[in-house]
RNA sequence: GGUCCCGUAGUUCAACGGAUAGAACGGAAGUUUCCUAAACUUUAAAUACAGGUUCGAUUCCUGUCGGGAUCACCA
């Protein structure tokens, strides 16, 4: 690699004229700014003692030696203490030549045999996905994709929380005023049946506190003694001791769910290997937890709740299985993590879990650590941030969680009025325009949310539609579809490089972008970042739409140069595809 | 209150401890007889505050102020 050769040669340099012991990874290289010569730039500041000499004479002199021992160095420069190195024309041709057809340029051919699971999605039953779910699914989707291209024999897997009170809170309300409605007699997609009961049980819950407390009995108290929260605690025992009816309505309204969410998947763009359900991995969680009772791990109290005692590492105690033996979230969460590690001896096991969730994951691993499975270190908590509106947090309760289908529709419906009014598919035929809206619109929406630091909060606006111009998935996908349209147009055959050609600025830069994506899969890896594909394509993207306005590629009447700036676009249509992918973002041929 | 995370242009996002802090949207001014104007060009505009470490700090450390998350017999 270009980068660690040049890295390696300074150190050498460094070395034999000063005397300093260095490893490349002491040098930081990086990208020489626009406004200077030269592509790549190191800092020589921290040489200057070794040195004893000036930055600028320092610089100079490691320059010097670079030049004279790498031939992929054509010359130098120094500015103050900043080293820019020049590289050969030679080069860059030789590498525009030997990858402008890779369509899996930059990626790593999978070679391990060790596995790393990575878990995403985690719905719960009783309502249907929202936006949260979607930078979830999307994260968790494209993360795989960068580990997959690094190389890694990853395994999707989705966690569906089926089990516990909030699903029998959906039950008990269907049950009491549905009247036998289904997806069928209603015309609702099964989640969103589901989620219409969650919310009745909520709305008649809120009722039944108010006539309490207008009693004068206290809020706290009210809640507890509710009839219905008791009702449905009632239900979740039954369910606990298997009973036929509830296990039924229970088979029934989870099966009208799954359809739903099916559907969104699809929609989205997402799968999984395996998809693993709390309703039977539970029970390997209390086994768990029964053990860790018997060994002295863990403690039973008095009134018959389990308790893991973790003040010695900071924490609290922290509650495994109720006083009425029911288990809690941390239970399913132990049994699960032991089922997969069972099946898989996974290296790694990534969960994709919201940071609302940080404190979980700490008293997950401690538990378990507790227990004595020293696989406990191989789950990594991918933390990230809330996606929050204008007001806040998205509060079911408030009724102002953004719906994953509804938001769907509208960027569709968005992308549609927005192709008409520009005339862009008035020659489509309709199936292919409806296509081409479902691509762009799912573009401009993946786009959206993966282009963030998936550890940072991040800010969704639902009355300002999002965006299709300036830096957003259409527009990486416009200047792809105008690349394709090029290529259609330049009927001669494209052919290698001839090495005697002028090459400009705005040319070298798209090239050392293009030469920089494999360590931009690396690194996206290593992070688990899709954000720093997503920025790198866009870069390419822009530097492209430059090129391309300023340079004339078709009507060049040199041969030579237009067959060149045919290789450069190909390639940074493929990359552009590629990156993409990562992303999972489709790019049209033509739009 | 304890613990953790976050404060960058009007707004939404960038910036392995490196040069004059980059983009996009919005604002102002332009570009189409020419390869797709969902594009391009020019322009104004920001590191919450106070210390410290460093040749060099948006980045690391401490404190202040502001925002968020979490600390359930919820998930």
């Amino acid at each position: 690699m270009l980068e660690s050769k040049l890295c390696q040669s300074v150190a050498t340099a460094v070395n034999t004229l000063y005397g300093l012991q260095l490893s490349s990874k002491d040098i930081s290289l990086q990208k020489t700014r626009k406004e200077f010569e030269g592509e790549f730039t190191i800092a020589v500041f921290p040489f200057v003692r070794a040195s004893k000499k000036s930055p600028e004479a320092t610089a100079t002199e490691i320059g010097q030696y670079v030049k004279d021992n790498l031939t992929e160095v054509e010359d130098f420069n120094v500015i103050k203490g900043f080293l820019n190195f020049q590289i050969a024309k030679a080069y860059w041709l030789t590498f525009l030549n030997s990858h402008q057809n890779e369509t899996d340029f930059g990626f790593v051919k999978a070679a391990e045999s060790e596995v790393i699971m990575i878990e995403y999605s985690s719905p719960n039953t009783n309502k249907p996905l929202h936006l949260g779910h979607i930078r979830n699914n999307l994260l968790g989707w494209s993360v795989t994709q960068i580990l997959k291209a690094n190389g890694k024999n990853v395994v999707k897997v989705n966690l569906v929380n089926d089990r516990g009170i909030h699903i029998c809170k959906s039950m008990l309300a269907w049950q009491k005023w549905g009247n036998g409605e289904t997806p069928l007699t209603s015309g609702l997609k099964g989640d969103h049946l589901a989620g219409k009961y969650y919310v009745l049980f909520n709305k008649y819950y809120q009722a039944e506190i108010a006539e309490l407390t207008a009693k004068g009995i206290e809020k706290e108290i009210a809640e507890k003694e509710s009839s219905l929260m008791l009702a449905a605690q009632e239900m979740l025992r039954k369910w606990e001791a298997k009973d036929e009816t509830i296990i039924l309505l229970w088979e029934t309204m989870n099966a009208w769910v799954y359809e739903g969410f099916e559907q969104t998947y699809r929609r989205m763009g997402i799968d999984f290997d395996k998809t693993y359900y709390e309703s039977s991995t539970y029970l390997s969680g209390k086994s768990i937890v029964e053990k860790g009772v018997a060994e002295g791990k863990l403690i039973r109290k008095p009134d018959q709740s389990v308790w893991a005692d973790l003040t010695s590492e900071g924490l609290d105690e922290k509650l495994l299985l109720r006083s009425d033996g029911t288990s809690v979230y941390m239970t399913q969460d132990l049994g699960t993590a032991f089922l997969r590690h069972e099946e898989y001896q996974a290296q790694q096991m990534i969960y994709v879990v919201g940071n609302e969730q940080n404190y979980h994951f700490d008293v997950l691993k401690l538990v378990l650590q507790k227990l004595g499975y020293n696989w406990a270190d191989t789950i990594q908590h991918l933390s990230y941030g809330m996606v929050e509106l204008p007001a806040g947090k998205m509060k079911s309760r408030e009724g102002t969680v953004v719906d994953a289908d509804d938001l769907m529709d509208e960027m569709e419906k968005t992308a549609y009025d927005k192709a008409l009014e520009l005339g862009k598919i008035d020659d489509f035929e309709s199936e292919e325009a409806r296509q081409l809206y479902a691509v762009i619109a799912m573009g401009a929406l993946k786009y959206f949310i993966l282009k963030v630091d998936p550890q940072k909060n991040m800010l969704f606006n639902p009355t300002e539609s999002i965006d299709f111009n300036g830096h957003t998935g259409p527009f990486i996908q416009y200047t792809h579809a105008r690349i394709k349209s090029l290529i259609k147009k330049a009927s001669a055959d494209i052919s290698p490089i001839s090495e005697n050609i002028e090459i400009q600025s705005k040319e070298i830069d798209i090239i050392r972008l293009l030469h920089e994506y494999p360590s931009v899969i690396k690194i996206a890896g290593e992070n688990r970042s899709p954000a720093l594909i997503a920025n790198f394509a866009f870069e390419l993207a822009k530097e492209y739409n430059g090129f391309y306005q300023e340079i004339t590629i078709l009507k060049e009447e040199n041969e030579v140069l237009r067959n060149f700036r045919l290789v450069l676009s190909v390639f940074t249509a493929n990359i552009l595809k590629s990156a993409m992918g990562l992303l999972g973002i489709d790019v049209p041929e033509r739009m």
